[in-house]
DNA sequence: ATTAATTATAATATTTACTTATTGTTCTTA
DNA sequence: TAAGAACAATAAGTAAATATTATAATTAAT
């Protein structure tokens, strides 16, 4: 492929010439020779260059823009080519939610390392919006989240339901009473961060249930939010997936609520694109296989 | 710009080393070279070839199509890096369909060509579906044509008013009648084929004012109906634009009915893309400006 | 001013690209 | 079935491009 896009790619990337040259194994008199050629031939400068900051100026930025559309062409060529002949193999990047990150996707991982080695996975945790954004700017190849993404672009399918459950320390008196909204309502929450997956579930929980609580304490992670259920400071709404072993263990019990489990499903998102090669469909089989999904 | 894709494309399209290499200016054994290396690159025969037949193979075809869409998408590139410095300029790619391309276009063509030497305008004719399907192709930059056409790709805008009447010869009794349904009927009519966007105008007609002729006669081109209506062979039904010579020189003449002149726009149908240079741009605008349009 | 960091230039070496000449196929046709 | 035509592949040499090393030039910071 066209050595002279991929050096100014590297180079408006690093704005560095030198470092674009380290990345690139080749010498730095060499890649200012490609960038001269560059411009030489779009008859245009390209990049603004001191010995201080080298930045792309707004020919280089559209340059950047098509350069970055027509390498990652070139490497999708490449990919569907090499599929015709061999196993699944090269990169694949996936995105995901936090929740779905932490407790779903190492299995998944895993299945995938044992049958198909020479696919390499890479994982980009964010919200259903940053994975959904990254889909479309093609920056990973699928996405497993929480909730949906509307563009037209990009496709959702449910993979697994999944149920969510309130939750205390085993210690709370709240064990023996019976489970009202007012009950609920007098407790102290331990919820997610706005954006979260989770968080919104439980907004729409205590909306349904016309809940408002005493006390909502925020933390930034579910593995602080089960400290805090286990230690007293409050309950919380979670996935059955990221309290297995705390009830296994008996740390933390499910309150009966009519209404509890929530039900939700887990998505796949993925580009509505021609590009469909081995490595993303091997995936994409093993995550919708992985439980009783659609 | 890549050279090996740039000979592969050739030799894929003309199905023959030793012409690709004459049309590359270059010597049969360098175009050999250059597929034997893309192969050696891909891991992959891309062309069969024996001395009588060269085809592309299944990897070829996933080649030749990722090839198409990067050459485009370089070419592009150059365009609107050269548009920051210069005039507009470059190959513009227009389809139109047959009346407006003979009657419409020939005009935009002079005026684009008084003001914008550099642009280099190409005509593709073809009803509004061949025109539709090539600008999503990418065949083409822009469309001129007489109906709508359904694609997310693509966007229609009116940019012109036309007025289509009836006309007979001066010598049809017809002249001397009061126009009514039963009249028009009772006459010949000469219309053009199936797929033109001027029969469809007259099968609305016909259906709208509930007639049936008793006969019809259908020629393929406009220049031949505007002839069978002088030579008193039947009536007809066309733009305005079509028969201003004739009217003026008192060839034919055009019956007063109500519900003439049919109005029907043109539109200006383009790629709903980021892609917009100065060339198409001034096209455009020199289109809309033609009359009084939107 | 000196130094450090950086890109550009010059000269040279190496690799790649391209040419001509030739060979080896396969299909056509006489 | 032999000869010829049409074609791609190969070989060998040449031209062109792409690298490298060494060095210069520029700028910012100390």
């Amino acid at each position: 492929m066209d050595q002279h896009l991929i050096v100014f790619m590297k180079v408006a990337q690093l704005k560095n010439f030198s470092r674009a040259a380290e990345e690139l194994h080749m010498s730095q008199p060499a890649v200012s020779q490609y960038i001269q050629a560059l411009e030489r031939e779009l008859g245009v400068k390209l990049l603004e260059r001191t010995n201080k900051y080298v930045e792309v100026n707004k020919a280089g930025k559209i340059v950047y823009q098509y350069g970055k559309s027509i390498l990652r062409e070139y490497e999708q060529m490449q990919t569907l080519v090499s599929d015709l002949q061999n196993e699944p193999a090269g990169e694949l990047r996936i995105g995901a939610s936090y929740t779905i990150g932490e407790y779903l996707l190492p299995s998944f991982l895993a299945l995938l390392q044992k049958d198909y080695s020479a696919i390499i996975p890479s994982v980009s945790i964010g919200n259903t919006e940053d994975i959904g954004s990254k889909l479309v700017s093609h920056d990973i190849d699928i996405g497993l989240v929480e909730g949906t993404f509307t563009h037209k672009q990009v496709i959702s399918v449910p993979f697994q339901i999944d149920r969510l459950y309130i939750i205390s320390s085993i210690g709370k008196s709240l064990l023996k009473k019976r489970i009202t909204p007012e009950v609920l309502a007098a407790e102290t929450w331990i919820i997610r961060e706005e954006g979260s997956g989770t968080r919104k579930v439980v907004e729409e929980f205590f909306e349904k249930h016309h809940i408002s609580p005493n006390r909502l304490i925020t933390l930034g992670s579910t593995q602080t939010i089960k400290e805090g259920v286990e230690a007293g400071l409050g309950i919380s709404l979670l996935s059955e997936l990221t309290i297995q072993k705390e009830i296994e263990l008996d740390r933390i019990r499910r309150l009966e609520f009519a209404g509890t489990p929530i039900q939700r499903a887990f998505y796949v998102m993925k580009n509505h694109h021609e590009f469909y090669p081995k490595a993303l469909q091997v995936f994409e089989n093993l995550v919708r296989r992985s439980q009783n999904s659609d």
